[in-house]
DNA sequence: TGCATTATTTGACATAGGTCAAAGGAAACC
DNA sequence: GGTTTCCTTTGACCTATGTCAAATAATGCA
């Protein structure tokens, strides 16, 4: 998915004003496994995914990771709470295959927000769209049981299972891989 | 909590601007425990909450009530996914005491995103402090034990203990009534 | 003030899903 | 192509929290 196209659709950008935000973007290829960002840091970029899958996960004790999102082509991926609080983050940010994105960083956004009322509505669509779908997901988790929560997952990241191990998914669903092994299975 | 004031300490408005944004809203007063969105009805407004406090939440199985949220005092109140996609609500919205609101509807607020580059910015910044906060919930729903979730409520919701029945502060936490009390009662 | 209603606490018991440990599979690397 | 490493499945057992039911306590209202 590419960003122009992405941006076009959401806000009605005349092509002079999405050439010149296009254009405070950086392309950047991004290898497998390797950290965009990590806890303690504060998160400097945002990104765009026009190729691969990421994901952002929690340190827990006993250096247990616990999935908390994932984000796949056509999406914008951050720390988010980070990045716009330039607090620390409180947790990882990694590619889970090799990637493209475009990365801004959060002083251009901010100038880009501050020239064009169209980039500041983006910023408000593109927010109450995660929460929604944030929203959707602790609903999920706070009151489904564990095969209705792997439910809930096909239907907000349809094909990740085949792109992402099984480990990160259980996390992500709130479960033990072991659970989510058992439900794939059919029993329990 | 003053609308005005909430207003001006997030964006710099100028006084005419806000003067103006102001006049949109409507006053109103509203009794506890009167609904004010129902589950499948779309929201059709945004409240401020000058006084009181509310709660969004579901209807489960049985009769079961969940709850989602509790908002209080200087803070905007709305089935938010409801109001802004203009999709039938999942939840319940309503007050659980006597309470005074100013409201807008999705006309008026969209004519004022329109009109003012700031109201858009207040739009945005509102929208991802709220997504800060849900993320929080969620991580707290997802990888604590009951009585950590009941800590971290008394961080996001200080005094609301001793404003909302229990039983609501349990379901928002994603416990039983019980549980919470035992919880409470310091051993379990 | 006293009754009716609603909210909270307590107890006994049940269970979904967790933990730990080990065995298969698959994939990556030389 | 064989070995190492990582990923997934399976089994046996355990525990935090849920369910159900009943007893108190608190609150509202006549």
């Amino acid at each position: 998915m590419n960003l122009t196209t992405y941006l076009k659709n959401i806000v009605p950008f005349p092509s002079k004003e999405l050439e010149d935000i296009i254009s405070y973007f950086e392309r950047e290829s991004v290898q497998k496994n390797s950290p965009l960002v990590r806890k303690g840091q504060v998160c400097s970029k945002l990104y765009f995914i026009e190729k691969g899958v990421g994901r952002s996960y929690y340190l827990k004790e006993a250096g247990k990771e616990v999935t908390q999102w994932f984000f796949v082509e056509g999406q914008f991926m951050s720390s988010i709470e980070s990045f716009f609080q330039q607090d620390p983050s409180l947790y990882y940010l990694e590619m889970l295959e090799d990637a493209i994105v475009y990365s801004i960083s959060r002083e251009k956004l901010d100038l880009l927000f501050a020239r064009y009322h169209n980039m500041e509505k983006l910023g408000r669509l593109l927010s109450t769209e995660m929460l929604t779908r944030v929203v959707n997901k602790l609903s999920a988790i706070q009151f489904q049981t564990a095969r209705e929560r792997h439910d809930y997952m096909l239907t907000e990241f349809p094909d990740i299972a085949n792109r992402v191990p099984l480990g990160h998914i259980a996390s992500y669903l709130g479960m033990t891989q072991e659970t989510l092994s058992r439900i794939r299975r059919g029993n329990s």
